[in-house]
RNA sequence: GCGGGUGUAGCUCAGUUGGUUAGAGUAUCGGCCUGUCACGCCGAGGGUCGCGGGUUCAAGUCCCGUCACUCGCGCCA
């Protein structure tokens, strides 16, 4: 007989009635009622039921076993009596009289139940992620990323794409995200770093003939962490194809990423491959007020600017003077609710650092509230009709810089229908958010930078640049976008070195600079380069959105906490003064701000 | 770096207007219990009310500072 088990905990049946057989797992559940005690025996496959009675050895071992020990038991699989089937249980028909037992690790009190699926702090669960990991719905979710994982390589190969390994240790990008530095003992003084992402070797193995790239890829990037964003680590499904279109990008991977939402979706509805929504940037901004819209909202934004023209609404009809925006956002049957919901609103425009949110509230067809009052009679009819609003809706007005009302909106929109329950959460809606524009101003440092990728090809490429105003020039640049997350970005490259240095030169780089900082790429598109592009998706989100959880830490195995540190393992942490001296570092007191 | 929330027993939480010895469930320990499946019953132990300071006759409760966790802003080409 095997040391440890025949069967796994999820394996036993009622064709197994009275086989002689040996379980391995953790103590789940005790019920002791003295003369008999019930054991619910866990593994990775399922639960067991467990008997022992005064007739077995085990009883009084089991007894003291604390909850999370480890145990094998050797014993004699029986049917269950019709009134003591557990119909909530695969293994419920059945039950094993333990003959013997042997512990093979016993459990210390425990700081985190395993069974049951209560909420606990945070930090106790890293500390003790072992013990969280075998809780169900965490160590399920876990099973499910790697699942998706797979599936994800499976279609990817299936659509002709070959995976390939980049470095790990490679050399810092002097744009975007902060880097993690890696210090050279061979050369004092200098540093590699973890890739924030295999931008450049992606684009480096299309120059080199390998057409159609992709790779789960890690990818390090050294700044704050959200709900939607792991500090330190993550992954990406990278991929890059040569001799495309940015409609050919699309074109696969639609079918890849509406066929792997379906495959883990539990049958809610997901958006077909081929009729993903292409989104102008500009028109996204203007119907939901992001570039990450989530179109289960129905909401849609209006621009109500020109009816603010001289209006009697003086702090509108100031702002629309003064070149300013006013966006409306109509909030369905709100009209008819309380008073408290348009106070509630306007607060928490306030509380997140907004001047306000104006409303009006149509109750029985009368337009309230002190817009409606100021505003005019006629002038509010008018504004009325064209939002299209009925006898009992609400609208809100967010008012500003157009960049500022139109951001505005876009958390107004949100935060309505989810107070109005507006959102059907059993679905996935995605679409492409396209067009974005190529540069943008920076207020900072009172120049034009990149707005997303710099080795994007600018719409009308060398031409566009020569010609147009910087800022009007689109970039063949887009993002996926599935239920207000972004889930993948990407752009046909740039890869002609002259529009690429006239690209950086309209940033303030010379030709040197990109020679310096981008010399690899710069050298390797002056020998052959094919037109080329492709997209990164997030994996962690892509899972975060299919296991239906809020969090990343909740489909990660061993995540770091906000202040990105491993409590488990303890990192970061000190180094020895010989690992120092070797990478010739000294460590100096940070300065007390 | 900034703003919001949370912090009371190992864990989940309650604790009124500032007022007696800070409670419950669960876990732990002891006792009872032969059909439970979140078993049940009896009993016991377990508290730096995150930490420090202040106001007060009196602070878990009010004020200031600080720490931890978290959500968001900045940041994330």
């Amino acid at each position: 007989m095997h040391a440890y088990r025949t069967h796994t905990c999820a394996a036993l049946s009622k064709a197994n009635v009275g086989d002689t057989i040996r379980l391995s797992g953790w103590v789940h559940r005790k019920r002791d009622h003295g003369g008999v005690l019930f054991v619910d025996l866990r593994d990775h496959y399922g639960l067991t039921q467990i008997v022992a009675d005064s007739d077995s050895v085990a009883l009084p071992v089991l007894e003291g076993l604390r909850l999370e020990s480890v145990v094998t038991i050797d014993g004699v699989v029986k049917a269950r009596a019709e009134s003591t089937i557990n119909p909530n249980l695969p293994t419920g028909e059945i039950e094993v009289f333990a003959r013997e037992v042997k512990v093979l690790s016993r459990a210390d009190e425990l700081p985190l139940p395993v069974a049951g699926e209560q909420e606990y702090p945070e930090d106790i669960r890293l500390r003790y992620r072992f013990l969280d990991l075998r809780r169900e719905t965490l160590h399920a979710n876990i099973v499910k990323r790697t699942q998706i994982i797979s599936d994800m390589r499976r279609r990817m190969e299936a659509a002709g794409f070959t995976e390939y390994s980049t470095p790990i240790l490679t050399a810092s990008s002097p744009e975007g995200a902060r880097d993690f530095l890696v210090p050279s003992r061979i050369h004092p003084g200098k540093f590699y770093a973890l890739p924030q992402a295999p931008q450049q070797y992606k684009q480096l193995l299309m120059v080199a003939g390998f057409d159609r790239y992709f790779q789960i890829a890690p990818c390090f990037r050294d700044e704050d962490p959200r709900a939607d964003r792991l500090p330190g680590e993550f992954y990406q499904l990278d991929l890059e194809m040569s001799f495309v279109t940015q409609e050919e990008v699309w074109d696969t991977m639609e079918p890849v990423m509406a066929g792997v939402f379906e495959a883990f979706a539990d049958g809610k509805p997901v958006t077909p491959a081929g009729s993903f929504r292409r989104i102008p940037y500009a028109q996204s901004m203007l119907d939901y007020g992001s570039d990450k819209p989530d179109l289960r909202n129905p909401i849609i934004i209006k621009d109500v600017t020109s009816h603010f023209e001289g209006s009697g609404f003086g702090i509108f009809a100031g702002i629309v003077a003064s070149g300013g925006t006013i966006r409306a956002i109509p909030a369905p049957g709100a009209g008819a609710g309380s008073r408290k919901f348009f106070d509630d609103m306007n607060n928490w425009a306030r509380a997140e650092g907004h001047s306000g949110l104006g409303y009006i509230n149509i109750k029985d067809g009368v337009p309230g509230g002190p817009i409606a009052k100021n505003h005019g009679e006629e002038r509010t009819a008018e504004l009325i009709a064209a939002l299209g609003l009925g006898e009992n809706d609400g609208v809100f007005f967010a008012a500003g810089k157009e960049e500022q009302a139109a951001k505005l909106a876009g958390l107004a929109r949100t935060r309505v229908a989810e107070q109005l329950d507006l959102i059907d959460k059993d679905r996935f809606e995605l679409c492409w958010i396209v067009d974005f524009p190529f540069y943008e101003w920076d207020e900072d440092l009172k120049k034009v930078e990149f707005s997303h990728n710099p080795f994007s090809m600018p719409q009308g490429g060398m031409e566009a640049l020569q010609t147009q105003d910087p800022l009007t020039i689109k970039a063949y640049q887009y993002d996926l976008v599935c239920n207000g997350y972004e889930i993948a970005s990407g752009s046909i490259r740039n890869e002609s070195p002259e529009t690429m240095v006239k690209a950086f030169e309209i940033t303030g780089l010379t030709q040197a600079d990109v020679e310096e900082r981008f010399g690899g790429m710069y050298r390797a598109f002056h020998y052959g380069a094919p037109p080329h592009g492709g997209m990164a998706a997030g994996v962690d989100r892509v899972v975060m959105l299919l296991c239906g959880a809020q969090n990343l830490r909740e489909i990660t195995l061993f995540p770091m906490n906000q202040k990105a540190e491993d409590l488990l393992m303890n990192a970061p942490s000190p180094a020895e003064p010989k690992q120092l001296r070797e990478l010739s570092i000294r460590v100096v007191e940070a300065p007390k701000s």
